[in-house]
DNA sequence: ATCCTCCCCTAC
DNA sequence: TAAGGTAGGGGAGGAT
């Protein structure tokens, strides 16, 4: 920001080249050549895993900033690109030169080809790497180095199902090869028109080149009844690969697989029986598919073919209802192991011809867009995170396992059953005991109790987002179908748009989760995209909770679909009394626990009207793998036995927590990535090659065994806002302010659990050089290098802060260090380590059960002060609190609640008479007044209530979390009215949209501009800033203590006229109904708010974190759907209050001119700029009510 | 040996 | 037009 170096350009030139590229590469020329070049050769394939050369620039940089460590991190270079499903180098790919992949050309159309070179053996550097990988990435630039630039490219679309990195590129262009071809067959897609289930249970990929074609061989295989696998990622459940021609990597990798030739299809369909496979294996021997490769040699030994061992053969199977333990069933999880990545080497570099996304150019093109999109919007991330399902699924898990923790504890100290009776493995005793065996994880780590063998269960939703949105569309079960947010069935063609979850019947046309649309679209035209609808997922998702805790001893939460529970004691006990009718004799004749299993899916299905699968075994390992076996719509228990003869046709990543890396790890350095051959090798080679703790567990899990306890309870360790899509900056002013909004954001997590931070870590992630400015997927990052630097972050007395201006400021100097032009950013990242529970009191040490914001008391009230001195009280703590001691400096300022949470904390902070006005207004307007404003969030019910009162209903957790989860009830009765609780609490008043952080959190009130400002203006470091100093002007009376609101509420002159009420007439389109009434409730004290802001700034411009802060708000209204009347409302307060002023200015189209700093009172500079922040927020709600509700609001 | 830092990797 | 977040496990290499 302000640019002591300029911004752009300028900087560049300041530490790094240009470019980097011409610094880093000399510099990397110079440290380390050999490893560029070994890389080159080798292996290109694993980037990953290998080590990066070093150079540590640390020593170029100066340390950020005062003493702090920092590191410096010469970058990584970063992942790749994005799409690509199979494509992207891992994103770390930074550390090892990566090589770039051959060149492909289109994306789309791979050439046919592309070769692949046998896996090859790579060398590896040797060691040294680590430490720095990141800098071997900047010696790569595309030009210099030889290496180009880890080259991802990968063209348009194709974004793969694997998020990041995954495989290489031949694989990529494979895949996009295939959905070229599929594209062209035109196949239906609903294939399955024949009606047969000739093949059903199979699923096959085709590899290469074949007679009959792969269009025809798909066609064949989807009519049939079987699914055809376009290509093999990880995880993918492949039964037979079908294929001509096998090159020699190809024949390792598919060595443990089925491979046969398409005959086996072709006769069987003409035969109208499922011939036996075994008959038509492929033997390689031919010419393998256009191998150049070279390189590296191909290690073909084994040449052995295909085949499987197996000796279960085949595994089609069905589903595995009735499975029971029929060992002899495979499990046909096979997974394909293709994998690897082999990338075959480019003999050439290619310079990275990435493709760029034509409509993001030209949206981008346009400023008036770029102003409303992108990072630079503002309210952006109150509207990214409002749409971003990965940042939903994580504040989703954090909150369950904050509910999970509360119910338990309730539980232990509830009811009867104390917690004394400590593991009790029992089973006679109540849930309770369950409670208490939680406390074991902890400690014990051994398998504890022995009493009886564990059974736990992994209980999982089949297509959980599809499966919630069939919920109120069932005209489209059965129907391919697709949760992504673009719904224009015209517009998919050419859509990046991410699926989210694709049904089942989708799945049978190769898509995937993860994928693209438009790569979806080319494999089924007819696909169906239905929109996300986040707040069922959470409701649902407490529906299932709650019944999954019904029945548990304990309960990990995984995600908002997927848990791991313990029923160890309730089998016992279900053993003990046999409920069911059947033979009662033991259950020798019975499967128990799957009987258990088949009555939580029932129940599960009752409540949410969605299907989920479980997984049962003696482990959380096995259990995993015995859900795969299960999906879709069954349940599965694996033995042991079982899963011992399952091995031949299991791939590594077929193990949860071992992914692509580990794979080609394995392939590389083993020889084989198959768990059978993997059973002959000593615990001493596995962890040789992947590390000991690594190579330990998969030594254990070949055995099946798998001693960790399930974790329901563990301390947070550490608290991040990352936002690397729609990053697009054009000057430093707008990154800076958008750091602090970050940091806000930061703050706002780490007060909402009650801690602060000892540690920050900055990640940035720059353009690569060799990369397009705008990437294949719409505005992703694209292929970039990273920065990590890490500093010491100390509040007052040099003790861990939670305080989002020091975060902000600190983020900043980290940033400038880096001297990156604005316009290359493509991903910001803060992370706040070692974490200190906020000063004594509350919590109990060790965990942060502190639901999101603690409630205001639960218990005991008042006495909490527990937490008090919290900064931030805005969160939690009520109203007054004052700071908390801050030490000198900056200090205590005044907090504010972040993006993601604002929420009725603000309210409390509000001035003593502005919430009395409130509350008036509540009453004018005859709305049942809230007692309280509004119950701050989440208040999980608790302890004080001791027992759940569960039935009672109401505890409402209101407000932003999840809700609240009933502890256990009583298992016998299979919950029912735990689930009722459970339901209760969905429906939350209002709250509802999911807005950010907490999700759940309704349009925060703005008091926060005024704190903004605040903070804004001594953030502000000495140098001059942009702005005028004279902010801090009213501010420093803020300063000292921290409920700002104070302050500026001073100079609030008499209501200024407007005091508007827009006419009904005038009211915006967009929904009518309650207007009036509903909203504006905080409308009220938005529109002083923002009334205060303009006095403050008459005469200066307002920061740009101010506006953002506003657009924030004001988009969240929109959003959350709970108010665009609102939003309507203070636009229009807003324009008032600028019109009373600077009415002439209004329509001044003025365009450049950035209002320079100084002083510049000049009425016509700040008028103009006012105008124009009111405009940028104008457009960005627009922007957001366009796309949801197709229309526009009329602010006048 | 053991601990600490700096990443990578994985999962949803 | 799209919404590529986030936390914890663990490996590698250096410090102790
Ligand atoms: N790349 C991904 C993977 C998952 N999800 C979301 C949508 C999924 O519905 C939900 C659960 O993920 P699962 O891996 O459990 O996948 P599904 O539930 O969709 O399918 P299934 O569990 O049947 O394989 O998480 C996502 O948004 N993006
Ligand atoms: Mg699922």
């Amino acid at each position: 920001m302000v640019s002591p170096h300029s911004p752009t350009t300028s900087n560049s030139s300041a530490l790094f080249g240009s470019d980097d590229t011409s610094f880093l590469e000399a510099l990397g020329a110079a440290v380390l050549p050999g490893d560029v070049a070994q890389a080159q050769n080798g292996d290109a394939h694993r980037l990953s895993s290998s080590p990066s050369p070093i150079l540590e620039p640390s020593s170029l940089e100066p340390p950020p900033c005062a003493q702090p460590t920092s590191n410096a991190l010469p970058h990584i270079s970063s992942d790749d690109e994005p799409e690509q499903p199979a494509t992207r180098t891992p994103r770390h790919a930074g550390l090892h030169p990566q090589h770039p992949p051959f060149v492909i050309s289109d994306d789309d159309e791979p050439s046919l080809l592309q070769v692949e070179s046998p896996p090859l053996a790579q060398s590896r550097y040797k060691k040294r790497a680590h430490s720095v990988s990141s800098n071997d990435e900047p010696s790569r630039s595309p030009t210099n180095s030889p290496t180009g630039v880890s080259s991802s490219h990968l063209d348009s679309d194709t974004y793969g199902a694997s998020r990041f990195g995954e495989f290489g590129e031949y694989m990529r262009r494979k895949r996009a090869k295939l959905q070229i071809q599929n594209a062209e067959m035109g196949d239906t897609p609903r294939g399955e028109a024949s009606g047969s289930q000739l093949f059903k249970g199979l699923s096959i990929h085709i590899n290469g080149w074949t007679e009959p074609s792969v269009q025809e061989l798909r066609k064949l295989i989807v009519e049939n009844g079987g699914i055809y696998q376009a290509y093999i990622d990880k995880k993918t459940l492949v039964t037979h690969i079908i294929t001509c021609s096998l090159t020699p990597a190809k024949v390792r990798e598919f060595k443990h697989m089925k491979v046969v030739k398409p005959e086996w299809l072709v006769q069987s369909a003409k035969a109208g029986v499922l011939l036996p496979w075994q008959d038509f294996i492929f033997l390689p021997g031919g010419r393998p598919e256009s191998a150049h490769g070279r390189l590296a040699q191909s290690s073909l030994t084994e040449f052995s073919a295909s085949k499987p061992r197996n000796s279960t053969l085949d595994g089609a199977k069905e589903n595995p209802l009735s499975s029971d333990r029929n060992p002899s069933a495979p499990l046909h999880l096979l997974q394909a192991p293709s994998l690897h990545p082999s990338p075959p080497i480019a003999p050439v570099p290619k310079y990275a011809k990435h493709e760029s996304n034509p409509a993001a150019q030209r949206a981008m093109a346009d400023p008036t867009w770029r102003a409303a999109h992108t990072s630079a919007a503002p309210g952006f991330i109150a509207g990214y995170y409002a749409n971003s399902r990965l940042h939903h699924l994580s504040m989703w898990k954090a909150e369950l396992r904050t509910l999970v923790v509360e119910a338990q504890e309730r539980a232990e100290r509830g009811d009867f059953h104390t917690a004394s009776r400590t593991s009790e493995t029992g089973t006679g005793v109540s849930m309770r005991g369950a409670a208490l065996v939680m406390k074991n994880p902890l400690k014990g780590k051994e398998k504890a109790g022995h009493k009886a063998e564990r059974v736990v269960m992994h209980v999982d939703f089949d297509a959980f987002f599809v499966s919630a949105g069939l919920v109120s569309r069932p005209h489209l079960r059965g129907k391919p179908v697709v949760v992504c947010h673009s719904q224009h069935a015209q517009g998919g063609a050419s859509s990046t748009s991410e699926i989210a979850s694709a049904s089942y019947e989708a799945r049978k046309f190769g898509i995937k989760n993860g994928m693209s649309l438009q790569q979806a679209r080319r494999l089924c035209p007819d696909l169906v995209t239905i929109p996300y609808e986040f707040e069922r997922y959470r409701q649902l998702s407490l529906e299932f909770y709650t019944i999954l805790m019904s029945h548990a001893d304990d309960l990990q939460a995984v995600s908002v679909d997927e848990a791991l529970i313990d029923v160890t004691s309730t089998v016992a006990q279900m053993r003990v009394v046999p409920t069911g009718a059947n033979d009662d004799g033991d259950s020798s004749s019975t499967d128990i626990a799957k009987e258990l299993a088949e009555s939580m899916r029932a129940q599960i299905k009752a409540a949410t009207g969605c299907i989920a699968s479980i997984g049962i075994a003696p482990n959380i390992m096995l259990a995993r793998l015995a859900t795969r076996r299960a999906k879709p719509a069954g349940s599965f228990h694996l033995l042991p036995a079982a899963f011992r003869d399952l091995l031949p046709d299991l791939d590594i990543q077929d193990l949860h927590g071992f992914g692509r890396a580990a794979r080609d790890k394995a392939s590389e350095k083993l020889g084989t990535t198959n768990l059978g051959e993997l059973a002959g090798r000593s615990k001493a080679t596995l962890c040789d090659a992947l590390g000991n703790a690594t190579g330990e567990t998969l030594y254990n899990s070949i055995r099946g065994k798998d001693d960790r306890k399930l974790e329901s309870d563990k301390p947070r360790k550490s608290v991040s806002c990352d936002i690397n899509y729609g990053i697009r900056f054009e000057n430093d002013d707008q990154v800076e302010a958008f750091i602090h909004q970050m940091s806000e954001e930061v703050a706002h997590r780490l007060d909402a659990i009650n801690m602060k931070g000892r540690s920050l870590t900055l990640k940035i992630m720059k353009r690569d050089p060799s990369a397009p400015v705008e990437p294949p997927k719409f505005m992703g990052h694209g292929q970039c290098v990273t920065y990590n630097k890490q500093s010491a972050l100390a509040g007052p007395y040099g003790h861990a802060t939670s305080d989002p201006r020091l975060i902000g400021s600190l983020s900043w100097r980290l940033l400038r260090t880096l001297s990156i032009p604005p316009r290359e950013l493509r991903g910001i990242s803060i992370h706040i380590q070692k974490l200190d529970a906020h000063t004594g009191s509350i919590p109990a040490p060790g965990h942060a059960h502190l639901p999101f914001r603690p409630a205001p008391n639960p218990t005991a009230s008042g006495t909490i002060v527990g937490p008090a001195p919290k900064a931030r009280a805005p969160s939690s703590a009520p109203v007054t609190a004052p700071s908390e001691p801050k030490g000198p400096g900056p200090a205590a300022g005044a907090d504010l609640p972040s993006f993601s949470q604002l929420d009725m904390s603000v309210f409390e902070a509000l001035p003593e008479d502005i919430r009395k006005e409130l509350e008036t207004e509540y009453e004018r307007r005859s709305a049942p007044a809230p007692n309280k404003p509004e119950p701050p969030a989440d208040l999980v019910p608790r302890a004080n209530s001791v027992i759940p009162a569960r039935g009672g209903g109401n505890d409402r957790p209101c407000g932003r979390g999840m809700g609240a989860v009933s502890s256990r009830g009583r298992r016998g009765s299979l919950g029912r009215d735990q689930a009722r609780g459970a339901t209760s609490w969905a429906h939350r008043p209002r709250g509802r949209g999911h807005g950010r952080g907490g999700l759940l959190a309704l349009p925060p009130a703005p008091a926060p501009m005024i704190h903004s400002a605040a903070r804004g203006a001594r953030v502000r470091p000495s140098q001059q800033p942009v702005r005028p100093s004279s902010p801090l002007r009213p501010l420093q009376r803020l300063e000292g203590r921290w409920a700002p609101p104070q302050g500026p509420h001073e100079y609030i002159p008499p209501p200024p006229p407007p005091r508007a009420r827009f006419a009904e007439a005038e009211r915006p389109v967009l929904r009518r109904g309650d207007a009036d009434t509903a909203p504006v409730v905080e409308g009220v004290d938005v529109r002083r708010v923002v009334r205060a802001w303009v006095e403050l700034f008459v005469r200066h411009v307002p920061h740009a974190e101010d506006v953002a802060l506003v657009g924030g708000y004001l988009v969240r209204c929109v959003v959350t759907d709970v108010g665009a009347e609102r939003a309507v409302g203070v636009m229009r307060w807003w324009g008032a209050l600028l019109r009373r002023r600077w009415a002439v200015w209004e329509h001044a189209d003025e365009r450049d001119e950035e209002p320079e700093p100084g002083e510049d009172t000049r009425a016509e500079v700040v008028g103009m700029a006012w105008w124009r922040a009111y405009r940028e927020v104008g457009d960005s709600l627009n922007a957001v009510v366009r796309k949801r509700f197709g229309g526009s609001l009329k602010f006048r």
